[in-house]
DNA sequence: AATTAGCACTCGACTCTGATGAGTGCTAAC
DNA sequence: GTTAGCACTCATCAGAGTCGAGTGCTAATT
């Protein structure tokens, strides 16, 4: 049965439908074109099956007989919409298929408010740490959607400075602390020419945490550099050398980043990967986290709605057949990271992408939250 | 072919080999029905399938024919150390059988000089950083033993403190930072009915550096108790905030732990594991990391060298059918965490147990690292 | 008494077969 | 333009037959 839908429309125009095919003409898809498309679509994500055109002619009110249905199935086969599996095989949409259903004729599902109580629950608890925070976020997206979830970490880059701190571990190794107004952490340890006694290195973070007060991050690097060229600094060995240590710092961890990815075994609960190998292969990318983080951190700069990017489109062998659903989250006007789904291009987006926004837009609320002071 | 073999001893004895059945009388294994056990071990590692008579009277210097095999293994399996999948088929060892093989017939084979110089090269990297070194390390063995690779962290009750610091966040919730002098660092944000201001907190800070100096953590909350019945302390507020909020601290995330698990796609190649739904549950034990680190957690505690636990003696059900080759590491006297290697029973034990003890004590060398002031 | 050769038997794995049915494309009639 | 009808395709499944690895038992041999 074709759930209740409801009327708003789809954003993403991430990836534009092309009507014009090479040196053709306009390939107009017509009203009951765009309807069959669309039928074919909700049958093949709720059961995971080739659908015939029997199945489309009785269960979706198009009143027009199978046959009729078949001629224009192989119309939108041979515009690229659909596929055949083998020959006497139902229909199954392509990327191209999918990417105009998203584009133009998915219609969003109302999310219920059990849905809405559960990640509000979920993201709300009381525990105020950040990691826990982003690790509780993809967990209830995972949960939720019986797919990975996945959140991309806010970068140093992006927040406030709220506190730096040198510690000398030995001789010639100094840990550098750097906590965000968001409580992210991040530490590092590193390897300097010269040692420094503690009690420098503390001179070195007061100096800092005035320096860098109310600096975004992201420009960090500029504000050390524009210091630098002080005379006062020039010649003041304390001051020029916290500068290099700081700028040696931001060199370097300034856009690392990491993800959570949860629920990674609901995806072998799909049945497009029972095959062994296939699973394997999309596991082993998920082990090397570093391609899925640039892979989000692109959606990142990209919109700032909800985004989807289908298997060919993610520009990964590994990630063929798999797909991408993701929204930023933000504090005010700065983008921190990206939170979202992966899973099968067959996934239920109409039900999907609201849960997602939802969740994206929850938590950029909680980032927002007053610095209560 | 059978490896060419070493002769040294495993001497991991953790659970004896019950030779005596019950009431039974005493059930000698004689020379021979070792000589069988062991080959039908050995092939079965390395075929993966069950091995019949036949392969083992040729296949292994026994000079007698297949069909006195027949009669031992018949008897081997009366006494539960194989057992049969079917009728028809050969013999594959039972835990039980493992279990005898491991603790009197195995001989360790030598480690190559590349495997030592390989596992040297991944540990020693010049970056000095824990977290990078345990992650290092869980993917070496991974990558070695091509199963997957797990290191426990320290917990923070086995180090000593290198510097405690807390920040204010916002109002009335402060983080902890705490950088052990193994170089790991712990934070935690902690809800404090007070507020308190930046300044005090330093003050905190330092109070408890000097208190806590070459403290072992894991007395930490003795050494605070002991501290809070002093009279100057328990009327003066400082210092009585200070260690209150210090023991919150300590109460909570001392005996926290955590894991690297790396190569987890290794266990996908193992054909025993082609079952995907038998697959999804092991993947899902590791997604939910907290058994698989009570589960080390046991056995860091148990013995000081290599140790083996065979699926059901892990007394995890989602385990059957798993195993687990662990060594402790360590820094002087006291153990730090554990780590080694997951796979199917059938793994090549003979050569794993060498990586693991050498890995361990090569993680131990680093640790101990002199603390070069 | 232990060992072995021989043989009947078992049973999983594989192949071949035909039946089934979902689904198609095409054509001619409406 | 739509539809009924029909021949055709092909994955899937069940059943039958074959093969071969491996067993257990027995009787002969050492």
């Amino acid at each position: 049965m074709r759930p209740s839908l409801e009327c708003r429309r789809t954003e993403t125009h991430l990836y534009g439908v092309e009507l014009y095919e090479g040196d053709d003409a306009v390939t107009e898809l017509t009203k009951r074109d765009q309807q069959v498309l669309e039928a074919v679509i909700t049958d093949h994500i709720h059961s995971g099956d080739p659908v015939g055109s029997r199945t489309i002619s009785k269960r979706y009110g198009l009143k027009v007989s199978s046959a009729t249905i078949r001629n224009v199935m192989a119309d939108l086969e041979e515009m690229g919409f659909l596929q055949q599996p083998h020959t006497s095989a139902g229909r199954i949409p392509t990327e191209k298929g999918l990417r105009f259903y998203l584009d133009s004729l998915m219609q969003f599902r109302e999310m219920e408010e059990g849905e809405r109580r559960l990640i509000r629950k979920a993201l709300e608890e009381t525990q105020q740490d950040i990691k826990g925070l982003l690790q509780r976020t993809s967990r209830i997206l995972s949960r939720l959607c019986k797919q990975a979830g996945v959140v991309l970490w806010p970068r140093l880059s992006s927040t406030h400075l709220k506190q730096i701190e040198f510690i000398r571990l030995r001789r010639q190794q100094i840990m550098v602390i750097l906590i965000s107004k968001s409580g992210l952490v991040h530490h590092t340890v590193l390897d300097w020419e010269e040692d420094i006694t503690q009690d420098e290195l503390d001179k070195y973070g007061r100096y800092l945490n005035d320096l860098l007060e109310d600096v975004p991050l992201g420009k960090a690097k500029e504000r050390i550099l524009e210091e630098m060229q002080k005379e006062k600094v020039l010649f003041d060995q304390l001051y020029s050398r916290a500068l290099r240590i700081s700028r040696h710092f931001f060199q370097f961890n300034l856009e690392k980043s990491d993800i959570y990815i949860e629920g990674q075994t609901n995806l072998l609960n799909n049945p497009e990967f029972s095959d062994v190998e296939r699973m394997r292969r999309i596991l082993e990318t998920f082990e090397d986290k570093s391609r899925i983080i640039r892979l989000l951190d692109k959606t990142l700069n990209m919109s700032s709605g909800v985004q989807i990017i289908l298997g060919q489109e993610s520009e990964l062998e590994e990630l063929q057949g798999i797909s991408l659903i993701s929204s930023p989250y933000r504090k005010g006007d700065t983008l921190l990271g990206v939170l979202g789904v992966i899973g099968p291009l067959r996934m239920d987006y109409s039900r999907i992408i609201p849960v997602v926004e939802f969740t994206a837009g929850l938590l950029s609320q909680l980032m927002e939250e007053p610095e209560d002071y």
